[in-house]
DNA sequence: TTTTGAGTTGTTCGA
DNA sequence: GTCGAACAACTCAAA
């Protein structure tokens, strides 16, 4: 029989005199399967995998082609996992160990790793998407049925599943009664914070190196964005945020020019940062009405996962199947138009620039461009959700799904169907002054703020001064906003009164 | 079972 | 320039 020394750690964390005991490999030695829980401190499945194992457990991270040059293959959000885990590693080597990295399918990866290690089992934390709900059924029931133990947790959101349920036991489908819920629930049954686990060192499996983003995704651009990231970064920004914009989020988190978000969305995406630590910071902070919208935030985040998981239909359409009859027109130039921030609203190509040159987004142009490319250019949300998740670092499949959805009005709690964002008085109500749109848009660096919004409305004479002319230099608008806003309604209309179809002609 | 109130983020028009 | 009303009807959740 296999057998380790190491030291032993009390359950008080006291390393004591150098004692040392005998482990079988087979009963104690664990792997930590990291997934989208790219952190040391308050790591549920990792915590709990080193206290069974004694500290020894063996991390792990696979590189699953399945995911990376999947349906929501992303460069940009590759280069910030391989960051992500660079500073990993790093967090691990300070102790002694370091993470090991393989490429290929889990399931026989995880084997081959049981094997070569000797350890008896894997831990992960949940995830919730369709196809991660699959993928881990079938490897929880494989290892099993080897003799392994294999055991998942809740890690990535507070309240999962069917925590959060009506009266009637059924998953809520609209926001609202969903965050009251998970309010209540928060008071009488909070989600602590975890500290570190007591890892130790103990000899690992070689590690392949860690990849390119070219190695992964050989269509990959050479320069991506970046975002500073790794589990010491992530808790600093977090303080940072609650020290600072945090008391002001309820207004400031609308005013595009404003770093009044907290910008940790990257960070939750991996689980660089736990939601309980932020709803924690959040908590410890003077209470105020930033606080509160900004839990309010982080519910949503549980809302959509919980959504996403009991309906996992709205992943391929509408979540109300009666929005799947909008005969979208689907322009191919006006959705390249959108794609590159050359619509001629200056708000929504500062928004789309903003996202191509950072991997990020204001979350208030996130929901003025989607509204743009549904309401304004009638193209599919769904073309929106594939371009964003290519290209935001922080893009996961709930989120992304519910807010298009949303946006596009297909999605549970969906806004009124009259709610068009104009993308003229958007950009007037939140960037007064056109300094996000000057910042992302430097052809219209001088032109008069009067104009920022509606460049089109320049006199000759302004445009000469502003060193710009318009339909040259910058596009004139490739859209009415008022004549397309009457187009969408009544797309709208006939989708969801179908027998008025025959009645309601429009082109 | 029936009823009732409410529904993240807005725009436009007319007085 | 400001203000209030209209903009559909429906579904959800809870009483």
């Amino acid at each position: 029989m296999l057998v380790i020394l190491h030291h032993r750690v009390s359950p008080t964390g006291y390393n004591e005199s150098n004692e040392t005991f005998i482990v079988t490999i087979e009963r104690c030695m664990l792997i930590h399967w990291f997934r989208r829980d790219l952190r040391l401190r308050d790591n549920t499945a990792l915590l709990k995998a080193a206290e069974a194992a004694g500290g020894a457990v063996v991390p792990v991270f696979i590189f699953d082609d399945a995911i990376i040059r999947g349906r929501f293959a992303s460069p940009a959000r590759t280069q910030f996992l391989l960051d992500s885990l660079a500073a990993l590693d790093a967090e691990l080597r300070a102790l002694g160990l370091y993470l090991v990295l393989r490429r290929g399918e889990p399931l026989p990866t995880l084997i081959r790793l049981l094997r070569e290690t000797g350890a008896g089992g894997v831990m992960w934390n949940r995830d919730y998407t369709p196809y991660a709900i699959q993928r881990d059924s079938v490897i929880k029931r494989e290892l099993r049925a080897a003799g392994y133990r294999a055991e998942s947790c809740k890690d990535a959101v507070i309240f999962e599943m069917n925590e959060i349920a009506t009266a009637e036991g059924r998953p809520y489908t609209v926001y609202t009664p969903y965050a009251k819920r998970w309010r209540a629930r928060f008071a009488s049954d909070p989600a602590h914070v975890q500290g570190m686990p007591r890892l130790v060192a103990i000899p690992l499996p070689a590690s392949e190196p860690l990849p390119a983003v070219t190695d992964l995704l050989p269509d990959a651009p050479v320069t991506l964005p970046r975002f500073p990231t790794g589990e010491t970064v992530a808790l600093d920004a977090l303080e940072r945020f609650v020290r600072g914009p945090l008391a002001d989020y309820a207004t400031a988190r609308d005013l595009l020019a404003v770093p009044g978000t907290s910008r940790l969305s990257p960070y939750l995406r991996f689980g660089v940062i736990s939601p309980r630590q932020c709803v924690a910071a959040a908590r410890a902070a003077p209470p105020g009405p930033g606080p509160e919208s900004w839990i309010g935030e982080l519910i949503w985040r549980d809302f959509y996962v919980q959504v996403l998981y009991h309906f996992p239909h709205a992943l391929r359409g509408s979540f109300k199947p009666a929005f799947d009859r909008i005969a979208w027109p689907n322009d191919p130039e006006l959705f390249a138009a959108w794609q590159t921030g050359q619509t001629g609203y200056p708000i929504v190509d500062a928004a789309m620039r903003q996202l191509q040159q950072e991997g990020w987004m204001h979350n208030r142009a996130r929901m003025i461009v989607a509204s743009f490319l549904t309401k304004d250019l009638l193209i599919d949300w769904r073309w929106g959700e594939r371009h964003f998740m290519r290209w935001l670092i922080d893009g996961d499949p709930a989120a992304n799904n519910g807010g298009w959805q949303w946006a596009a009005g297909t999605g549970t709690d969906a806004q009124p169907y009259f709610r068009i964002f104009n993308p003229v008085s958007q950009g007037q109500k939140f960037d007064p002054d056109g300094v996000y749109v000057r910042r992302y848009l430097p052809e219209l660096a001088r032109v008069p703020t009067r104009y920022i919004h509606a460049p089109h409305t320049m006199p000759g004479a302004e445009q000469i001064r502003a060193g710009v002319q318009i339909g040259r230099d910058y596009p004139t608008p490739i859209v009415d906003h008022a004549t397309q806003r009457a187009r969408a309604l009544a797309l709208y209309r006939t989708a969801s009164r179908p027998n008025d179809a025959a009645t309601e002609q429009y082109a």
